[in-house]
DNA sequence: ATACTGGGTTACCTTATGGATACCAAAGGC
DNA sequence: GCCTTTGGTATCCATAAGGTAACCCAGTAT
């Protein structure tokens, strides 16, 4: 499998196709949410962590040398005390923006829908609990 | 934070808004994978299995569960011998097949890119192991 | 009688993920 | 001398995710 080649096309369904850790990259939570906080311009760490909330120090490093690794965005260093360290998007980090915000947009409008049917689903797990005892005991 | 009317809207950088957790279900590894090779039409279990590959039946069903439980496929046992279970995307799960087509055509265009600068990251990464003591033992 | 089939379940164990906490460096201010 | 600030690291620990292997059911085929 030729992975130097720039025009290279993978296959998502391949577990040993590369692509499938890039899926698997660009749909991880807290990468997402990265980048999508980065759509409207630079941020610094300390902003990153106050905009996507919660996440520790630690895990937010490790998000984001990860998405500097595979080229999505930037890491610029100031020479200041105390220090200050942007992060911005790449070329190839903005096209993700398109696709992922697709995917939010459709994760907003359909929170209703998917809880009103895990409402509804746990109400018949709830209720096959109960049911005659065609169950045998193990 | 009212979930139960239709037109809910949510936002995904809330931590407390339930759409991060859809967001988080839809960004799932496995179950974008099963939902895109659902795209064609029913599958049974077995077929699942060796569309999407390697996966363990233990995760497999909890994929499908998760996602049957999400409204966004039904399972469908026909009362044969040996079992027979058709698994099949809702209307709703449908919807979501755009935003995915998406997402995986953009990664399995963008490999090579990605791999690359995974390399050229990793060169740096060697050579700066490599500097000058700059480095304070702990 | 036994084996085979499909669609699982269960128990057990390992690994990966992520949280909490503490700490550090370097320059400037008090 | 000590505190403050930013952008992290280091360490430890708890939970979650995922793999392995064995087993189960019920009918049909051998």
């Amino acid at each position: 499998m030729d992975t130097k080649g720039a025009s290279f096309i993978g296959n998502v369904m391949d577990p040993d196709c590369p692509s499938r850790m890039v899926f698997a990259r660009i749909g991880d939570k807290w990468a997402t949410l990265v980048i999508q906080v980065l759509a409207e311009g630079p941020l610094r760490f300390s902003e990153l962590r106050q905009t996507v909330h919660v996440v520790t120090p630690k895990v937010l490093t490790q998000v984001l040398r990860a998405l500097e690794r595979d080229g999505l965005l930037t890491r610029t260093v100031f020479a200041q005390v105390p220090p200050r360290v942007d992060y911005e998007l790449t070329p190839l980090g903005r096209t993700l923006l398109e696709p992922l915000k697709a995917l939010r947009e459709w994760a907003e409008s359909n929170v209703s829908a998917m809880l009103a049917s895990r409402d509804d689903y746990d109400e018949r797990e709830d209720a096959a609990i109960l049911r005659p005892p065609g169950h045998p005991g193990r």
